[in-house]
DNA sequence: TGTACATCAGTGAACGCGCGTTCACTGATGTAC
DNA sequence: TGTACATCAGTGAACGCGCGTTCACTGATGTAC
């Protein structure tokens, strides 16, 4: 009767909407979001296809909320590692936990760094999370390289990056007064780790007798300074 | 009559086959591999279905066809920078090449390196074509760690993983002898460049304002040498 | 050069399947008096 | 507490579509004598 009181109706419809997502996303574990199916969820829940309708609007928008879940879920991991104190340590925390939410389900990895889902694009809800994630990222940068010596005299390689960085700093935004190391730092965490990780995840180590771990392990440690 | 000579019904199967994979090139282009249909490629060479199965078992044995070009096409790049005398400046050359490649045809990029396709399971060729590329690789890392200096006293960082990729040189056969800084190069060259590029091509730069031949071409750098 | 035969490209119909989505309807749950 | 009504979850049938693949068949192309 109060306004946002519950009412055992808006509760079901919630519970039966996270069970549907749980289905789409065990389906999704098993053959990537392009096979994803709403009849097949239906089916495996014991009701018939069109029932769903009454809880989505159609595939785009189950597809959709999936995609800002996987989002929310991966912010919000970082965001854990974020509220354990400030300190250094965090550029590797975070890199842990990135890895461990990657293998967790590397489907969902996909759905958000890779290929686009075809016929598919992305809401802006995302954007913000992309950006509350890259806030965090930029934080434990900058605590990071604040407690890495000076960058002495760097050859020019990194330099011309810094100064496209610093140039172009939308996407840093609340950060205004990050050093331009910070911000290389960031971006080389995000491509970087990236780079290891979807290599792995897309099983292209699997035939050459290396260990994912101590290669994604080495560019952790080379991002968080050579010392 | 002679063995080997091309009658014109080979001729015309080879022609015919090369038209098939064209068409489901461009079907890749706009919609990525596992959109591909045989139907619509038929339709879209004023033939009927069940033609196809004259100049491919199934669609499988097409998708094995296409991978295995793909893989092809790119090593042959890779050849021909080799082809150009052997020097230090290879590596850079090999990164422009992939690049090249890679914005060429992006789905065709993930083909060979992004979300596995769902059903699908590559075929053994390709890991002869992929060490064929990988040793193109190592001679240009190999003849560009010669050029820049000694590693000095690097802190342990690269060490612990340089032993480990030592460890398993399997990878690298045929290149018994490159140092153990040829070996992270190409690694690094690897995943380090793939990471860049696959976030490129997903597009996830575009909100950002970031130019991403800059950030490419700021890992090459980071890649050949610091100096 | 001409005829008889074999090879093979391509067609059209068909099978069985699963998809997303709509629609009219039943039956249970909640609400108002 | 009981009755009348509104809300809404879920069903089953249906629509139109496209898929991969098989099969029996036609007609053109090449081969052998």
């Amino acid at each position: 009767m109060t306004g946002s009181a519950t009412t055992p109706r808006e509760r079901y419809r919630r519970q039966v909407r996270a069970e549907v997502k749980e289905k789409a996303w065990q389906q999704i574990a098993g053959s990537g979001a392009s096979a994803l199916s709403l009849n097949a969820i239906a089916k495996q829940m014991g009701m018939s296809g069109p029932a769903l309708y009454r809880y989505f609007a159609n595939r785009d928008e189950l597809i959709t909320e999936l995609v800002t879940d996987a989002y929310r879920s991966l912010a919000d991991a970082f965001a854990a590692v974020a509220a354990d104190g400030p300190g250094p340590q965090h550029l590797a925390g975070l890199a842990r936990t990135l890895r461990r939410w990657a293998l967790e389900d590397p489907h969902r990895y996909f759905l958000v760094y890779g290929t686009p889902v075809p016929g598919y694009h992305a809401p802006q809800d995302v954007t913000a999370i992309a950006s509350e994630m890259m806030s965090v990222l930029l934080d434990a940068c900058v605590a990071a390289t604040a407690a890495t010596p000076a960058p002495s005299a760097d050859g020019s390689g990194p330099q011309a990056l810094e100064e496209h960085l610093t140039d172009h700093r939308e996407w840093a935004a609340g950060h205004p007064d990050a050093p331009p190391r910070a911000l290389r730092t960031a971006l080389s965490f995000w491509t970087r780790l990236h780079g290891v990780l979807s290599l792995e995840l897309a099983g292209h180590f699997t035939g050459m007798g290396l260990d994912p771990a101590r290669l994604f392990a080495a560019e952790v440690d080379a991002l968080t300074g050579p010392a």
